[in-house]
DNA sequence: ATTGGCACTCGCGGCAATCGAGTGCCAACG
DNA sequence: CGTTGGCACTCGATTGCCGCGAGTGCCAAT
């Protein structure tokens, strides 16, 4: 019982089961898949594997489908697989003609369902260490205004504030140049200090402070962590196993966002290209689901991209496809 | 035979098989819907409501059905349905802390698709003839820039042009202010002369032209329209007669965006609130379906909102959260 | 350790019988 | 003439049964 040969027998029922989506049996596999063995030798191998946890039989007579734990003992000793050329030639020619930060993020996003036939999620870079590049104070009735802030990075955050109707034009003026000189160019830490420092200045305006705060916010950070996705109609595209109410639990943990978000947080410690497996998720909601994700952008701007789809996946395919997009998007963002 | 009463058997036909998602049949609508007449005589008028196409039979031993044409006549005989004061009050809880237009569309379309419990669909206003405000020039790198056009409803759009390294810091500054004082306060139509004079005026700086492009199109419709969703996962939900492709074919409807946009800029033109139901949408992807929508905003910022189901939908209970909503929701985006 | 053989399990597809909801039609009634 | 009760008929859904065959586990032989 070499444990090279259990894992053979391993692999094969995972590539076998993907492919066509029926529990694969000890024949069909000594057929099939030229081991030089014998059904039987096969049968005894698989039991080892049931006993183990790694594959199970949906009823007694029927072949075997692999476990949560066997899909992750495939992934695991699965070496990186090669992207298929038509992919690569697909992503640079999809995303060469990307016009903004939006459309690179929305691109990928569509590209990546379409090359895995899953659902892509992307979580938007977070910008945590941006740079303010320019702010604007637009003045839009005469009790609101928009503070409009650009950061190094291209990124255009809005946020509508509140002012005193008593401010003039030209006070109000006058304060959207100070707040230009003093943001420019500052990482949020700096921003942070130098704008308190400007509403000590002005005490008898109070209304600043929320222009501060706003600038802050949209310098860390900028809007709140977004995630965006593409491909549901994958979910219950033919040839897929899940069931009609784990694709609405799905659907649901997406539109839902936190949920998605924290996972993926999970995930973007891991480094590299990451994989959870039905229960690993975490989540109730995802139980029968697997996700595969891989970081894409600097040390300074991070986020995540993946695949989510029935765990019954083409996993090589799948990562092979998440990493590339992941390294293409990376140059695009860094640049 | 008073044409009375058939419309009433035909609404008891619909009001069931909604609520049951069974065929109807004669003998529990005589019971059940208390119209004093025998099961005998419903048979009869059922006869004529097929003849005319109202109704259908799925087998020959089943009760009936409404076709697309029976819930046509349906919604057409239909007075407005008061809205719930539950969706009362949570309309205004749910719209009231909203912070920018973004956020107004998002909690909207989200609000709607719990209140329905069909997938809601919104287009974002496209600000036809909406006038700039401000326009602001921001170099990135040396040969890129970033054009920022704030427009008078508080949006904010942004485009990223090239721009020749060789034009200097201050060169660069007096061509922003000059942009600035050309454009601000002009209408998409001045606007287009205004800055074509401009452009004239400076020839050996071609790359103004695309600054000037960027802003008109900014200024007229912005960002090209979009469509957001929320509630997918009611299509999947038990008690939805969709099939499994049905559902794809929406989910994949739904992302495509052209479709639906198109089809809602049909819709909209109608007023008031508007029903497509099945083939009257036009679209085979959305066989089986029917939409209500309704307009929302002002003359000069106008979009759509609606709710997108099963043919087997309460019609009466989404039109009036539909019309809600987007009354609500007008009110908040003309102030 | 591997293999061939064998009895056993059990899901699935096909078939027949039954059931019952619902219909259409017709004759009778006010 | 519109309404109603009665009745024969249709046909999908359900149930039960049977045989097939794929697949397994175990055991004895190599």
């Amino acid at each position: 019982m070499s444990e090279r040969r259990r894992e053979s027998v391993l692999r094969a029922i995972v590539e076998g089961y993907v492919s066509t989506s029926e529990p694969v049996g000890s024949k069909a596999l000594a057929q099939h898949h030229d081991l030089g063995v014998s059904p039987a030798t096969i049968r005894n191998e698989m039991a080892a594997l049931e006993q183990e946890g790694l594959i199970a039989q949906p009823h007694t007579s029927a072949g075997r489908i692999p476990t949560d734990k066997g899909y992750r003992y495939f992934v695991d000793m699965l070496a990186a697989t090669a992207v298929q050329d038509s992919h690569k030639r697909a992503i640079s020619t999809f995303l060469s003609d990307a016009v903004d930060l939006n459309d690179v993020v929305e691109r990928s996003v569509r590209l990546l369902s379409q090359l895995t036939r899953q659902v892509a999620v992307a979580q938007y870079p977070s910008l945590r260490e941006s740079p303010v590049r320019r702010v604007e104070l637009v003045r839009m009735t005469s009790d609101r205004a928009l503070v409009v802030v650009v950061s190094a990075d291209a990124r255009v955050e809005q946020a509508t504030i509140g002012v005193p109707g008593a401010v003039t034009e030209e006070e109000f003026e006058r304060f959207a140049r100070e707040l230009n000189e003093a943001a420019s160019g500052l990482t949020p830490e700096a921003l942070d200090k130098a704008l308190s420092g400007w509403t000590q200045r002005h005490t008898t305006q109070p209304w600043l402070r929320d222009v501060a705060s706003s600038v802050v916010s949209a310098s860390r950070g900028g809007t709140i962590e977004r995630v965006v996705f593409s491909g549901t109609g994958n979910l219950t595209r033919q040839g897929s196993d899940l069931k009609a109410d784990a694709v609405t639990s799905i659907l649901d943990a997406l539109e839902e966002q936190v949920v998605l978000l924290r996972l993926l947080h999970e995930m973007a410690s891991e480094g590299g290209v990451s994989v959870r497996i039905g229960r690993e998720t975490g989540q109730a909601a995802l139980a029968g689901t697997a996700i595969v994700a891989a970081g894409y952008g600097t040390v300074t701007s991070s986020a995540l991209l993946g695949a989510l789809g029935p765990m019954r996946m083409d996993y090589p395919g799948t990562m092979a496809a998440v990493r590339a997009v992941a390294r293409y998007l990376s140059k695009v963002v860094e640049t």
